[in-house]
DNA sequence: TTCCAGGAGTCAA
DNA sequence: TTGACTCATGGA
């Protein structure tokens, strides 16, 4: 008897932590515990297999490697050892996040999600990146009743105005979406700008209204696999007091300025780790 | 009712 | 360059 499933194999893997991570917003967890995980024009439905494996049960969409998103090439049981030889304090952070990846997502649909996280609750940014494709995205199929949709394109996305965003709960943020997505489809070096060197991508993102240094931080890491990257959000600066000894009221740049000299070029990982063990702990006493 | 959220734009100093 | 203020929204 053969087995003709189809597995995907890493170091580690835990989907339910990759789901809680808050960088990713179009992840469905069903009711046998499988995930229907929508990125960009595809879409797949995976079972976690064992820690190191998953199984992927359906397909939509393009086709795509999907050991890339997970960005397979990593090893995260090495660059976790690695980070806990530098800073100790991190071994039960890390053993508290086991099976956390960063994940190498769709640079349009990572813009649109983090521009719309400014100011803005986790759940209300996942309902608005479900209607947005739902309203504009080309459907994919049906998993387990759910219907399954491709995020807009750039093309589709350009043609809204700011009432059509509002009109899906954007809020103030409707103007910023208009601008930036008109702007970006005007752009000729857009689909370059994984070439650029980190300070250069970071500088590009921040010349799109709507998009500061937290947001392009945040699409660097979770899109353009950016480890250098440390987004600096609400969670970070309450850890930068019992972590780093700064004081309550410290600029969000030293704030920055501190966690870039602490970590070296991974800590991207770090300030992952740090942001889902001190939500989802709650603190780190 | 008030506070807060994976912040950014605007403007004055 | 820095700090104060404002911006929709809805769950806690």
């Amino acid at each position: 008897m053969t087995d003709n499933r189809q597995i995907m194999c890493f170091d580690s893997i835990d989907l339910k932590v990759i789901a809680d991570s808050g960088q990713c917003f179009r992840w469905v967890e069903m009711a046998d515990g499988s995930y229907l995980i929508c990125d960009g024009d595809s879409a797949v439905a995976l079972r976690q297999e064992n820690e190191k494996a998953v199984e992927i049960l359906e397909t939509f969409g393009a086709k795509r490697d999907w050991a890339t998103y997970f960005d397979s090439a990593m090893n995260y049981e090495a660059a976790s050892e690695e980070l806990v030889r530098e800073d100790s304090r991190l071994a039960p952070i890390v053993a508290g996040s086991f099976g956390l990846r960063l994940l190498r997502q769709s640079p349009l649909e990572t813009l649109v999600t983090f521009m719309m996280s400014a100011n803005n609750h986790i759940p209300r940014i996942k309902q608005f990146v479900h209607r947005l494709a739902e309203h504009y995205g080309v459907p994919l199929g049906q998993w387990q009743g759910v219907d399954v949709y491709a995020f807009p394109s750039l093309e589709a996305l350009a043609t809204l105005t700011e009432a059509d965003f509002k009109a899906l709960g954007a809020g103030y943020r409707g103007r910023y979406f208009e601008a930036t997505l008109k702007g970006l489809l005007q752009r000729d070096d857009y689909d370059a700008w994984d070439q650029l060197a980190d300070d250069a991508l970071i500088g590009q993102l921040k010349s799109l209204m709507g998009v500061g240094q937290k947001v392009a931080e945040c699409i660097a890491l979770f899109a353009y696999g950016r480890w250098g990257c440390f987004p600096v959000d609400t969670w970070i600066k309450q850890l930068a007091v019992p972590w780093l000894g700064l004081p309550p009221n410290a600029a969000e740049k030293v704030i920055r300025e501190a966690f870039y000299a602490t970590y070296g070029d991974q800590r991207g990982l770090v300030q992952q780790y740090l942001f889902y063990y001190y939500r989802h702990r709650g603190g780190l006493t």
